[in-house]
DNA sequence: CTGTTAGCGCATTCAC
DNA sequence: GTGAATGCGCTAACAG
């Protein structure tokens, strides 16, 4: 493949001379640029990144590591990163560690190894992982998810108060005992759901007892079980709150499999929209979040932060809002 | 951070042999290794990949180029081919093109620059944008699409099989009047699809009219549209076959907004499945295919052809499954 | 405004 | 089995 030397002798001018044409930075003679830019399409000259970034020390990829694709919701955020990104001159790769520590610490050492421009990270976090990348000068933009023990650029919705619109909407619809199916604890994301859950019942002059809570793992199997075991305990609920979509559908599921009428027996309220929630019936109430400017969100602060590394840390939070749909209301 | 030259320094030896000890190329005696671990250790050392990859001229990313991240078809098979490529060494990087050729345009860019180890594809694909990778002698692998006009490795589903088993079955079921939602002419997915239940008529002594075929984008608003237009034409169907999984729920959602009933006015049968089908009311039937395992399969050809560029093309094909569920079968 | 030169960090000859 | 030297392709001084 041509190099610039090739281009140079082509064009009969400097190497130097043909990386000033493709770089723009400072102005060439436009008799000697046209010659640059005749021979480079004559030789299908294509410039070489990996020697770029060499010389550079700094590349334009960035990383995000999230812990399942499979959920749409890191799908839709993924696209908003993506888009800032490209626009921005980046290229994303995708890390899905499926919430396995060694498959992200794979990941981390890639992001090293290959001096990546920034990542934009969603998972279960030890700081210990995430310190190797603040060392080593990586910018970093924690999404979805707080990091504890570390102070860095966060995108966030605000959980605590969906979740209470959650709750509140169900206890205002009549449910008496509204359960709760959260993520694992030390989660931020799922600590902030459940607080808010517990705030909203208290609000409202109720007991927030544990004998209501499940933790889960944030996936459909998990709703599953954490409803069944809810259904087989001495005081089951008429309703629940799961703290994000795939639980939400195990949840359903699992109450369809045992053929209790949602929301007639048991009120459901998911946080976060599955894809076509319209076609499930009943179709789902959900917290809704933007997903896609949660992505969009965070590109932007890894970009501010590339640009200004010595700039404070900043936490974006975004709104969430309540979308009533079939699975909650029920006729008094 | 730390280079082969600190490492070489702190073990007193030279950085060629730091270089031996790091690749396990060649043997080195236990003693020197050892002090190179340790000093490794000490320094914090960190692999270069860039300059790694500007020496070897190879780098050790994969390209996905897929048309659409919302689509859970591709992040199924994403991640099949991101399983493949982790323990053979790989990083992926995920290209998302939302049919658009420009932007596809600067992915091809992207993976040309960076010397990208190879591409896994799945867009609409003129061939002169292959032609750029191939030229570069860049490894490609062409997933559930083919491409016209050139011989590259290929992993498809049977196609026209499946199409063939989802239109017989709703003859089979007494659907008179059986359409056919399919996607762009030009991509191979949609014509074998389309292909495959015109078959089926034939084979049934049915004609095959055009009349109730509709061409859409592979997407749900598409499906949605393609439906109403069905509806609304002279002779409107009793029963459709939609090529792929959105444009099934665009055409389910187009039938529920009219309160059209599925299946007893309506038959659907859908190509490929969708997350949570079993939530849906009615119930879809689908033509499954193995999405992991075809992302599986292609890695797998990358990876051979990597190792082997003048292997000769070929092309695996994945088979289909007909799953009957509630949409398509009506008490006759 | 242009050309010469050096070096980014590494793997690989080639002598020893 | 080990070390010195070279170059992968590019950009950024610097000198002209």
């Amino acid at each position: 493949m041509a190099t610039i030397y090739d281009v140079a002798r082509q064009a009969q001018v400097s190497p130097a001379t043909v990386s000033r044409v493709l770089n723009g930075r400072t102005t060439v003679d436009p008799v000697m640029a046209a010659r640059v830019h005749q021979a480079m399409q004559d030789l299908d000259y294509r410039p070489n990144a990996v020697a770029r970034n060499l010389r550079l020390s700094q590349t334009s990829l960035w990383a995000v590591i999230i812990s399942d694709i499979g959920n749409p919701f890191f799908t839709s955020m993924v696209r908003g990163v993506e888009d800032v990104a490209q626009s921005a001159g980046y290229s994303v790769v995708l890390c899905n560690t499926d919430e396995d520590p060694e498959k992200e610490s794979r990941y981390i050492a890639a992001v090293l190894a290959e001096r990546m421009a920034g990542v934009i990270i969603s998972t279960s976090g030890r700081s210990a992982v995430i310190n190797r990348l603040l060392e080593a000068r990586i910018p970093v933009v924690a999404i979805d998810r707080q990091l504890r023990g570390v102070t860095i650029d966060t995108v966030l919705v605000d959980n605590e108060h969906g979740a209470g619109l959650a709750t509140t909407h169900l206890l205002d619809n009549g449910y008496q005992r509204v359960a709760c199916i959260t993520g694992p604890r030390r989660i931020s994301t799922a600590a902030q759901r459940l607080r808010g859950y517990q705030r909203a019942l208290r609000a409202r002059g109720r007991e927030a007892t544990d004998a209501l809570v499940r933790y889960a793992d944030f996936r459909e199997e998990g709703g599953y079980r954490a409803m069944a075991s809810l259904l087989d305990s001495d005081n089951p609920p008429d309703s629940v709150f799961a703290t994000n979509n795939l639980m939400t559908v195990g949840a359903v599921e699992c109450l369809v499999d045992r053929g209790i009428r949602v929301p007639d027996e048991v009120g459901v309220v998911g946080f976060d929209d599955i894809p076509w929630a319209h076609l499930v019936r009943p179709s789902l109430s959900t917290v809704s979040q933007p997903t896609y400017d949660l992505g969009r969100a965070a590109a932007g602060l890894l970009t501010e932060r590339i640009a200004n590394p010595s700039r404070l840390p900043s936490t974006v939070m975004l709104s969430t809002g309540l979308q009533v749909r079939d699975s909650s209301t029920r006729p008094s």
